[in-house]
DNA sequence: AATTTTTTCGAACATTTGTTCTATTTTGTG
DNA sequence: CACAAAATAGAACAAATGTTCGAAAAAATT
């Protein structure tokens, strides 16, 4: 393996494992080099190819220019116990990942219970993410809240003037939106683990 | 605010945006304490609160004791080239984050193509991830690439003492399991975009 | 007000670290 | 082999950086 690979090498591993740069005579004992100057020499072609970055007269600021995925991660609601807010810190029950270009910090999840939408293709045990920023309309799967102790996942859609949460199922009944019904957000996309 | 917790404050944000914490200087002056030994002070205190981390002699190695949740990116393969290995890079259209956890290397994600599969709950456009180190059994869905062009998402099951490939709709056909279908992985979960 | 505790400062020092320069060695090429 | 290019070494320097100590100032306590 050429030099040049062996430190890039190198200073990935350690910025993964330590979280922070080595220093140029640390690369140098690691690949074995004995003046820091072989490094720099290196140092300077892996930047120019574009593979390194760093800051002049800055210790330790090489980084490598990956492509870096970042993720953000939203808590996910289970059962939500009686008198408690939706999102408290008591109904979470984990945590998923986002990529950041999605995420917004009105975005939770929550764990499907029982098969009432399996027809749209949601499963019980199934973790549907919310935008609470998107009230649902017309067709839309959202989330609500019925007497402010259980979330459900349903269609919304209106019938002879009325409003309806809608299951995906044929075995359930619709049930008519009254004044204990509150919609939390818009369904945005799902996860499932087989 | 405390000045301990102003310098917290900035560690973070500073490892948030650099990928690099400061050093005791840039701390002083970010905020506003003209001594490094009063950064020092402080450092000690956040430390022995268990808040920060730092080694001995070591410049820039302050890192924060958050609780991180480390996530993983894998492949997402959409339409395969004709004659490309399934997980060419020609084939890639993005990548998705996996919780660290469940993360190896053998796992990547398919776009699903069509709606063969729709009664399983997977619909068109959905994307499932594959362990490439799982064989799936009958009864598992599993990935199967067909010709070396083409792969598809199936559940897999024998009838009569033959394989086959058994799609989760009406309107398509079984399809016995020749020597020109290998399997590729087990589908062990799914994300999809509503 | 007197005392203690907490916080800040200043300065000096020791390392660590990045940078630069020249010379030497190694490698590749005609 | 002769030459050029690439790679390594060594040393010296400058700058960045962490550390320590005592004193002063500020804040809290009695």
């Amino acid at each position: 393996m050429s030099k040049q690979l062996e430190i890039l090498e190198y200073i990935n591993a350690k910025i993964e494992i330590d979280g922070q740069a080595p220093s140029i005579r640390e690369i140098a004992a690691a690949v074995s080099l004995k003046s820091t100057s072989s490094v720099q020499y290196h140092l300077d072609n892996l930047v120019k190819k574009g593979l390194l970055s760093k800051k002049a007269n800055q210790s330790r600021s090489i980084s490598n220019n990956k492509k870096i995925f970042n993720f953000k991660s939203i808590p996910v609601i289970g059962e939500i116990s009686a008198g408690t807010p939706l999102l408290a810190e008591e109904n979470k029950i984990g945590e998923i990942p986002i990529v950041e270009e999605k995420y917004n910090k009105d975005l939770f999840a929550l764990k499907v219970n029982g098969d009432s939408m399996i027809e749209a293709g949601i499963h019980d045990g199934d973790i549907v993410v919310i935008d609470k920023n998107i009230e649902p309309k017309n067709g839309d799967i959202g989330a609500f809240m019925i007497n402010e102790t259980e979330a459900t996942v349903k269609y919304l859609d209106t019938i002879s003037g009325k409003k309806y949460l809608i299951p995906a199922n044929k075995n359930y009944q619709n049930f008519e939106i009254n004044e204990n019904t509150q919609p939390v957000g818009k369904v945005v996309s799902l996860f499932r683990d087989i």
